[in-house]
DNA sequence: TCGATTACTGAAAACGATTACAGTGCGTTC
DNA sequence: GAACGCACTGTAATCGTTTTCAGTAATCGA
């Protein structure tokens, strides 16, 4: 079934076949109509391959993305497939890739599917790869550590969120407070680590490193972490985890070890996914628009598609702080 | 930079470049290796569409799913991208489809860009329109409610689970079982809901409508839900979600009424999404495994891909009772 | 030594669309 | 009435691959 059995059956060329299907110039009514009639009728539709090989377009956007849990991953692809369907745009998704030689096979295969890519890799070392391919073709970096103007970049306001939050525990009267962060490696984790550091700094605490326990976003790694927290001589009376994920894997532990939250331990998490207002008790955390995250990187890279060359643009999303009572609420 | 630069920079012919890229037969060790090094510094890689026109096949597999949220669309796209990826395939993915005319839509525009597609349409209505490319190509549904055999399919054993959820209940002594149940016309929910009935029917207790309410397996909604159970003048001692996410909902409604849960009443929810476990108290469920869910369908497909055609496989994936302590913990 | 076989390589024909270019009638204008 | 423009349609080139088929050396067996 291609354009030439539908424009032997209408008698026309297939030329005029293409032109009613895309809706082009200059076909008489009658030819239009019966032509569209016999393409209906034989269930015709384009082939992609076909098309993208002499529009030298595909019309669709390459997502890559790392190994990511739950909501924050789902979130985000609603943002991309929201926006890109919008634009008549499909998306090829490829994730869990995590090293540098994933993210470079993945790109290879996806040359000639796609029309520019969406690429998120916190990963520091993966920064090089990238690198490579500048210019070559329309990439939008997502939470990408990298300082590069080379691209169009969004990221998250992952220093300031954190720092704003671990202020506001301190201004609760914490002194000792503990921090799980997120993977070694990883962009966004070593930022919010960073935060924490700031704000602890600056209010005149010092940094105990028996309070800093690596985790790598997912709960299970926030039900550990506090097992090692509850070892310590001197415990903390808050923890902030670098993620949702694991500050709902710290509330169930401690739960497990028979505190109460907030009154024994203070808690509090980034990224407010949806279900942080459901938890017991409910979980303070940075919020985070993890959809328009993802709304924007399809934009971003849209427009480049569309409007040819332009400065490269670095957007930076927001983020703020959202008190509900595991950290006790608001300070008086 | 096409296979042309490569054959010119290389001094040999297309076709020998061809060749040495998909390692074909008759190729000498020194060409090889020449056209090898030259193809690598150069950076080439096939272009895609291209290469789909003549071997006719894209290497890309269609996902179509409704609007699902969290953690259950993360899984299940998790798996299918898993097993797709090990064989070396894409996925193209397109979402929030619930509409009959949405997913014409999309199943249109898909054609001739993938080789085969996983369609997950749990909406009753739009079963039609999937009937109307039976056989055309390969297609597998996932939880659909079709019983077409004219597919592929897989489900989940809905009624069985949510059956002896129900069972269990019953087993513990509660008599005012309340369900919310999911969206009308979801199959799912359908299934679900017919589940908890043939229990409580079997048991010999009455069914009571105002202790079913409908939901749409939001957290808002079970938080909605419960609210209005709340109100009636005998309330319920057991709340029955049809998905976890709304039985969270529910948990965070009781919790706010300031009722003690499972003491006061018990709550039960359906899927096990990973934070299942984490929650305060920890939930009881029926477990299913949504990423297998996903890998299989992959499978499926990827199967009558390359095998051609077969007899349609039925495939259901069973569920397990999964008790903590939201429902009171095992029957003594 | 000669034909046959083998191992390798290249020329060219697909694949299914889009589109520049070249007609072909037909009506208008001077 | 010839020249021209206009509206429409068809021919053929093109995109970047794969793959068939044919061609060319080198090797082998007789």
């Amino acid at each position: 079934m291609t354009i030439k059995d539908v424009a032997r059956e209408a008698g026309v060329s297939v030329a005029t076949v293409s032109r009613v299907w895309n809706e082009a110039a200059f076909v008489s009514p009658e030819t239009r109509q019966r032509v569209a009639a016999v393409a209906t009728r034989m269930g015709y539709s384009p082939h992609g391959a076909a098309r993208s090989l002499i529009t030298r377009t595909t019309h669709t956007l390459g997502v890559l993305l790392p190994d990511l849990y739950g909501e924050f991953f789902s979130e985000i692809i609603r943002g991309i497939d929201h926006t890109a369907q919008a634009a008549g745009y499909h998306i090829l998704v490829s994730s869990s890739h995590d090293s540098k030689d994933e993210i470079d096979a993945a790109l290879r295969s996806m040359r000639g599917r796609v029309d520019g890519m969406i690429i998120m890799s916190p990963d520091l070392e993966a920064q090089q790869t990238l690198h490579a391919l500048q210019g070559s073709f329309p990439v939008v970096l997502l939470n990408g550590g990298a300082e590069s103007k080379a691209f169009d970049t969004i990221t998250i306001e992952n220093h300031e969120g954190a720092r704003e939050m671990a202020l506001h525990l301190v201004a609760r009267g914490h002194t000792r407070i503990a921090m799980i962060c997120g993977p070694r490696r990883n962009y966004d984790a070593a930022e919010r680590l960073r935060g924490y550091q700031s704000a602890l700094t600056e209010s005149g605490i010092a940094l105990a490193e028996s309070l800093v326990v690596q985790g790598d976003f997912s709960e299970l790694a926030g039900h550990r972490a506090v097992k090692q927290l509850l070892d310590l001589q001197h415990r903390p009376t808050a923890i902030f985890a670098a993620n949702d994920s694991m500050a709902i894997g710290a509330l169930s532990a401690l739960r497990e070890a028979g505190l109460r939250v907030p009154e024994d331990i203070a808690v509090a998490g980034f990224d407010d996914i949806p279900m942080a207002r459901y938890m017991n008790p409910p979980l303070s955390t940075v919020h985070v628009d993890i959809s328009k995250l993802g709304e924007r990187a399809a934009a971003l890279l849209l427009s480049s598609l569309h409007q040819g060359p332009r400065p490269r643009e670095q957007l930076q999303l927001s983020t703020t702080l959202v008190i509900r009572s595991s950290c006790g609420g608001l300070v008086r």
